[in-house]
DNA sequence: GCATTCC
DNA sequence: GGAATGCAACGCTTT
DNA sequence: AAAGCG
């Protein structure tokens, strides 16, 4: 079964099981074997009003593909149960009185919450946990191993998403020269992030050091465009965060919600359509029809890996500079 | 959203 | 009993 | 040394 049809399997199953809830403000759902206690269902999260619910019924729509991306990588969740941003907390630990079967990994010390089935999913709708944040890395053998490079570009005004494109074009045209492939996605808010699957060989960087790297390549090559400043009032252009990258770092899960004035949705692209596409087009109300149509753009961002050796080498001037 | 702690 | 509080975390940079 | 940043 490929993508597409997981998840119009996944969809009807979302509206069979949200349809059964209509109307009602705390319920018991049983999904996947599990029970998960629903309350306040009709709770707005955003300004035009979309619920607990609706986020509810986004999840358990998008499932199948979510959960690969969730996959083996411990989550922060961004918890926010009025909806408000200025209002939203972190959680990466299972708090007190969180069901057993919710499965969790020993993650330097702790332990941390990792997302399996679509009970879990419903789980975090119930918690209001917006935003599903993971990491460029997967869970090995207990020990978490970088499997993705990540260039972040993110706006500073009055630049806008136009740059972002222009930047984005950029970075494709590099990775091309590496001879690797990218993967683009909506970062739901104003930038967009490139994913490249990496596999590090024992001589390589770090890969937050070879992202720094590209970052001030293309910060040289075009200074007007790409900033790699950390200091925010010294930016100008696209940032390029390689930050993202490092030790205990996370980025917004593909196909995750993000808070904000609409439910926009982290979404993959196509190289080709990141010249036409824009943040506002793709929220809980488009993304699962649209993976129904397109399937999974991110399918290949998760593996087979490429050695980072070949994104290493175009860094390589750049490595130790400032 | 909810368990815990504080007054 | 009702109100307040915590719920991540850390290296890197700038000041 | 402390504060800012993501």
């Amino acid at each position: 079964m490929d993508a597409a049809q997981a998840v119009e399997w996944a969809q009807a199953r979302a509206e069979a099981l949200v349809g059964a809830l209509a109307g009602r403000d705390r319920a018991v759902l049983e999904v996947d074997g599990r029970e998960v206690r629903l309350t306040h269902l009709g709770r707005s999260l955003f300004p035009a009003g979309e619920t607990k619910l609706d986020l509810l019924r986004y999840l358990l729509s998008v499932a199948p593909v979510l959960l690969s991306h969730l996959a083996d990588r411990p989550l922060t969740l961004v918890r926010s149960p009025d909806g408000t941003p200025s209002t939203a907390f972190f959680q990466k630990n299972p708090p007190p009185g969180a069901p057993t079967w919710l499965a969790t990994a020993a993650v330097e010390g702790g332990r941390q919450l990792l997302a399996r089935t679509s009970a879990d999913l419903a789980l975090f709708a119930q918690w209001a946990a917006v935003e599903l944040h993971v990491p460029p890395a997967r869970l090995r053998q207990g020990d978490l191993v970088p499997d993705q490079l990540v260039v972040d570009l993110d706006p500073m005004p009055p630049a806008a998403w136009p740059e972002v494109r222009r930047a984005a074009r950029g970075v494709r045209r590099l990775m091309e020269a590496a001879g690797v492939r990218s993967f683009p996605k909506l970062s739901g808010a104003t930038g967009l992030h490139v994913y490249v699957p990496v596999v590090a060989g024992p001589a390589d960087p770090p890969t937050a050091r070879v992202a720094a790297g590209l970052g001030r390549l293309l910060a040289a090559a075009a200074p007007d465009l790409y900033t790699v400043v950390r200091a925010v009032a010294r930016r100008r252009g696209v940032y390029v965060d390689a930050g993202q990258n490092g030790r205990g770092r996370t980025l917004a899960a593909p196909y995750s919600v993000r808070l904000g004035d609409a439910p926009r949705v982290s979404t993959p692209l196509d190289w080709d359509e990141v010249d036409e596409a824009h943040p506002d087009a793709h929220t809980i109300h488009t993304v699962p029809e649209r993976l129904v149509r397109r399937g999974d753009l991110f399918a290949a961002a998760l593996g087979p890996p490429q050695p980072l050796a070949a994104l290493a080498e175009l860094a390589a001037p750049w490595l130790d500079r400032r």
